[in-house]
DNA sequence: TTTAAATATGTCAATACTGACATATACTCC
DNA sequence: GGAGTATATGTCAGTATTGACATATTTAAA
């Protein structure tokens, strides 16, 4: 997939503005990964919110810890279902999915 | 959720069986499916506005005609991350997106 | 009806994603 | 320091999802 090269970057600490500019991502691509993004921050809020570890919500949705961490790393091989189903799984309300949703860049336009 | 949303994702095979397995999906599964309606139908709103074929669309995202069938079908091979990128692709706009949410059985809880 | 465009359905080889596991690193406490 | 707990990273075989293709069906306009 053409995103994974920017999330890998993104991983190393690049900023969304720079890969974007240095990628020439289309306003497509970038959108999605805004939003990627800003679902991974609203997983982990969620989490750290309930008190529960990555152990508890690898069980809750009857998937791993290590793919727990990855989802919050903002690995490349981590799908937005998961990401989606992790952010549910956490016990975020549908007001906390709306707003992972609409908030931050995603939303310019 | 209603009888009709049922038949429908019965219909396209979300789950071979009656109304009552349905039934028995889990809080978390019911919302994620009901999250899938919510953006598939967004889909199908944002490209039928924008005069876009189902080709159209598939030229603009890089996939294909039979995939945009299947994203708007509510066909259970195809993944959020399909649906998240057509709808973006359509163009629709990040308060289209919100619509999406707002409205629907989805934004109980 | 006939024709053409749009949409739907089925299949499949290639690719992407998965949970599980091992193991490493980080963070609290004492 | 060490012991215990949480999180991170790497790997991989099994499974899910993909675009492409063929083809069927529906829709719309003459």
């Amino acid at each position: 997939m053409k995103t994974a090269k920017l999330e890998r970057l993104q991983a190393a600490g690049w900023k969304a503005g720079n890969a974007e500019d240095f990628l020439q991502l289309s306003d497509e691509e970038a959108r999605l990964v805004a939003l990627r993004l800003s679902l991974i921050s609203a997983v982990k809020k969620s989490r750290i919110k309930r008190k529960l570890s990555q152990i508890d919500l690898a069980q809750r949705m009857k998937s791993s810890q290590s793919r727990i961490a990855k989802i919050e790393a903002g690995d490349p091989s981590v799908s937005l279902d998961l990401i989606v189903r992790a952010l549910i799984a956490s016990g975020a309300t549908a007001r906390d999915i709306q707003a992972a949703f609409t908030s931050n860049e995603n939303s310019k336009r």
